[in-house]
RNA sequence: GGCCCCAUCGUCUAGCCCGGUCUAGGACGCGUGGUUCUCAGCCACUAAACACCGGUUCAAAUCCGGUUGGGGCUACCA
């Protein structure tokens, strides 16, 4: 029975770099019908919070990662004290008294090659000698890092060790440990880190490092775990737009790359395009809406949720962030519209009355104010003036949106209504 | 410094294991053109890479060695 483990410190919000660890531990989980274990480690105490764990168990669980066992190191100690005294009676350890009165348990590290045998990268092979003798509980009484970890890899039956990169180094560490308590090693599986734009490390100056900025920012999650995927990993057939579902069938660790991967917000960018015009839009509705009664554009208990469904169809296929919508639609829900001052160079500096005029005329004479029937009334409109059709559709957009971008015009004005439609177009009809 | 990992377009990658089918394929981004109304949407096209040196071989992106470059670790942090 396979079991795999995401061991997340809450020292810190879950990193981009975490939830790709958690997402390649959960699909080989998925993947061979085993079980996906979350451990806490949160021995340090100083550095662990309550806030920080929320937030992990809350993006782990948007991303989609459920876990079917959970602990918490912190509720460990006695059992990781257990094992240190073993290995002290076997003098596999000894105690250091160097910081006071306190008592630290140091392993004595002895002379031997070691080997790893990685998923990903075959054979890498260690030299103990260039290992210090490591400690296992600090005098403070807590376990170090490597040596928790190890006491419950091998108790909580962990089959495959999927992690970072950047732990290679402590395999040879913890393999020692391993067989001097004599558990068996499980197998190894090191992932390639993911970097930031300017090469080294993803951090803040870089761009934003949470998933749940990533969440705020408006990408669905979906997204997030198709483009994580792709980050050391191909189905090999030039596909990219994979359902996690379609990953589990495809997926096999022997398949991921060696190669550190750069992060890069414009592709992500596209992937939530993908996905953002594929989600149906009753949903992205429900994802939309706490973000509009944010902004205050609608009431709690008192908006019509069709017509916010028509409004978010109109958009659905050009977003690119979910919060995207709230900026390019904001002209529905706003009396006063902002008007971009270079959409009004280009497009309102001559005097459109007489056109504005006979256009509000037209509408108001509309019984049907179906998007049909007000482009029909439109183009006969322009055909009578003998104007090409843009040269007016632009300036109304504008009058109407503020913007030069947007959905179709006539789409625009029948969601706006006829009197709002009117109401904006007046302004820009100058009195006799 | 020591130890370890890695190396294909700007970025993500396919190909590498099992050398010839690779004048190296796809995607993002960039550029250009088109799109009965805009584009940050859609369509089409273009430019763009095997880090370097040596070896093995009839033949190397692919195998081997070295160099260079990048990254990680080197804590009584995790």
């Amino acid at each position: 029975m396979i079991r795999v483990r995401f061991a997340p410190s809450p020292t810190g919000n879950l990193h981009i770099g975490g939830g790709r660890t958690a997402l390649f531990n959960w699909l080989f989980a998925k993947a061979g019908g085993g079980k996906f274990i979350l451990r806490i480690e949160d021995t340090d105490k100083a550095r662990s919070k309550k806030e920080y764990l929320d937030e992990i168990l809350y993006s782990l669980n948007w991303l989609g990662f459920n876990w079917d066992e959970i602990y918490y190191q912190s509720q460990r100690f006695d059992i990781y004290r257990e094992y240190a005294d073993k290995l002290l009676k076997s003098q596999a350890a000894y105690i250091d008294k160097t910081k006071g009165d306190a008592e630290a348990v140091i392993f004595k590290v002895t002379p031997q090659k070691i080997k790893i045998n990685d998923l990903i990268r075959q054979e890498i092979e260690f030299d103990a000698k260039d290992l210090k003798d490591q400690v296992l509980i600090k005098s403070d009484g807590t376990p170090t890092y490597n040596f928790a970890c190890v006491v419950d890899d091998a108790t909580m039956n962990i089959t495959h060790v999927i992690r970072g990169d950047d732990h290679i180094s402590n395999t040879p560490k913890q393999i020692l440990l391993y067989k001097a308590l004599g558990f068996n090693v499980p197998e190894f599986a090191h992932l390639p880190l993911i970097l930031g734009a300017e090469g080294g490390r993803l951090s803040k100056r870089t761009g934003a490092t949470s998933i749940s900025d990533y969440r705020k920012m408006g990408y669905l999650a979906q997204a997030l775990v198709n483009y994580l995927l792709l980050l050391s990993w191909s189905p090999g057939d030039n596909r990219e737009v994979i359902e996690i579902e379609e990953a589990i069938k495809l997926f096999d660790i022997k398949d991921v790359n060696k190669t550190a991967a750069t992060f890069n917000l414009d592709k992500l960018n596209w992937l939530n395009n993908q996905y953002l015009k594929k989600i149906d839009t009753q949903e992205l509705t429900g994802i939309i809406i706490p973000l509009l009664l944010e902004k205050k554009y609608i009431q709690e208990d008192n908006f019509d949720r069709n017509y916010l469904v028509s409004l978010v169809k109109l958009f659905q296929g050009r977003l690119c962030r979910i919060n995207d919508f709230t900026e390019w639609a904001d002209f529905f829900f706003v009396k006063d519209i902002v008007i971009d001052p270079q959409a009004k160079d280009k497009f309102l500096t001559k005097d459109l009355s007489k056109e504005f005029k006979l256009f509000v005329e037209r509408l108001e004479a509309l019984d049907n104010f179906d998007i049909s029937y007000i482009e029909a009334s439109f183009r006969q409109m322009v055909k009578e003036l003998n104007i090409e059709a843009k040269a007016l559709i632009h300036p109304i957009r504008v009058a109407l949106t503020g913007k030069t971008i947007g959905p179709g015009l006539f789409e625009v004005i029948h969601y706006l209504g006829k009197e709002r439609t009117k109401e904006r177009l007046s302004k820009f009809i100058k009195k006799e």
